[in-house]
DNA sequence: CGTCGAGTTGACATAATTCAAGTAAGGTGG
DNA sequence: CCACCTTACTTGAATTATGTCAACTCGACG
């Protein structure tokens, strides 16, 4: 496909003109592959590129100086990784191939020009930085201040939601794609407490599992114990600037 | 003063031009004065304005649906607050004035206007999201997977380095202005235990303390349990549009 | 058929919270 | 100026949540 992934994502919130539409193709002429288990940037490493998120799925983390890791999300098609990038030198995060992965790596001039010449654009990444934000805040007040069957319930409605968009539909099971290491990593928990608290969400009659797939029985009391907020449904991109034709 | 103090902070990292400069100076006309205690915005009202805060401190958080509180961060005089309002109608986080405080609202328009007209801001503001975002991972990663220790020693040298920043200077003491229960809100512990590892890091010599002020004492040992990265000598607005003049 | 990684479970250890009691400091009304 | 409150800080003892260690199962894969 010759399309731009980048776009795709944007178009479900604006109208793009022809020319912010071209611009995003362009950002999108290198493409870079990954296997599983790739990594894409190293924390700590010196580098000038972010990335659009072509295909597959990718997924960030820090290491501490203990080793432990904290995962901080995850990536799917059309999102915009790397950013960060944008103001240090050197990466403050690794960011890992989950699936096989494509992607189009572009720098800080591509960045520069696309900003420079598409106010509106500009307008949209800013937005979205500040949608990433948030997403991080929700993270951090799980972490925080819930217990660890609140933190997993959370992390499987997150998931589950992140699919839905994904497919435009809202499958009843799903595949966490994730080992109880991971899911670890990602609340702050071991993967033995993990799999304690699946089971509990089990035994409470909150979700069902068969083999990796998991299906939400109870929304309603998985929102609640999950203290799950849908920041989509709040979006608005309406202040936006005009389009330039 | 008739100056922007959200200009002051960006001459920090770049030359502003004189329109750049006066479109920011513009975007502090109006003034909110608000004394200690008040609330600029609240959780999940609905609102459309930004600020820069002009005077005095600032405090955002979450509260969940069992009441506990999860403190994100302080903001100090030049910082840009609230701009996750930039893409939700409503609030996803409450800002409290901590002192005395004087903040320049701006909405959503106000916002789009210098976007639109000023390029090089517009990525600079994208930059500095950025920059927040990290600072935000920081303190995930802290708090997912450092002990009780390394969090507290995390929080005064963040604080600790904030001083630094706004002093332009390295005070040997400094107080965080923040009750333990704060203190606690905002590394995801109690007040009773934040109480006890202040007293810990006492007895190993790290700080010292005398009333509401704390003094670091063995900086390195310190970063060390507490992970610190410093950011910001990492910092890169070097592939920034060029000026137009 | 053996190995390996992931998941599962129990017993035990540790970290952090809760509860409770007391101290110190600052503010206020008499 | 003092007596009284209130709020924050401090500390110990008991409790609970979570982590650690170890053993076992299961399915995938060569």
């Amino acid at each position: 496909m010759s399309g731009s992934c980048f776009a795709e994502h944007l178009k479900h919130f604006v109208d793009l003109t022809s020319a912010e539409h071209d611009a995003l193709v362009r950002l999108e002429d290198a493409q870079r592959a990954l296997a599983r288990g790739d990594i894409l940037q190293r924390q700590g490493e010196p580098i000038d590129e972010m990335f659009v998120l072509k295909h597959g799925r990718l997924m960030s983390y820090v290491v501490l100086d203990d080793g432990s890791r904290q995962i901080l999300r995850h990536y799917y098609a059309g999102d915009f990784v790397g950013t960060s990038n944008a103001v240090y030198r050197c990466s403050s995060v690794t960011i890992v191939a989950v699936d096989a992965v494509t992607v189009c790596p572009f720098d800080k001039q591509g960045l520069r020009n696309l900003l420079e010449e598409h106010p509106r654009v500009a307008a949209m990444m800013f937005a979205l930085a500040q949608a990433e934000r948030v997403a991080l805040i929700d993270r951090l007040a799980s972490i925080g201040r819930m217990p660890a069957k609140g933190r997993v319930a959370a992390l499987l409605l997150d998931i589950h939601h992140r699919n839905a968009m994904l497919h435009d539909a809202v499958p009843a099971s799903f595949n966490p794609q994730m080992t109880q290491e991971e899911m670890g990593d990602a609340t702050g928990l071991t993967s033995v407490h993990v799999n304690r608290m699946m089971r509990e969400l089990v035994d409470d009659r909150l979700i069902t599992r068969s083999g990796p797939l998991v299906t939400i029985v109870d929304l309603d009391r998985m929102k609640r114990i999950g203290n799950y907020v849908d920041r989509h449904r709040d979006l608005d991109f309406s202040w936006l600037p005009a389009p330039r034709r």
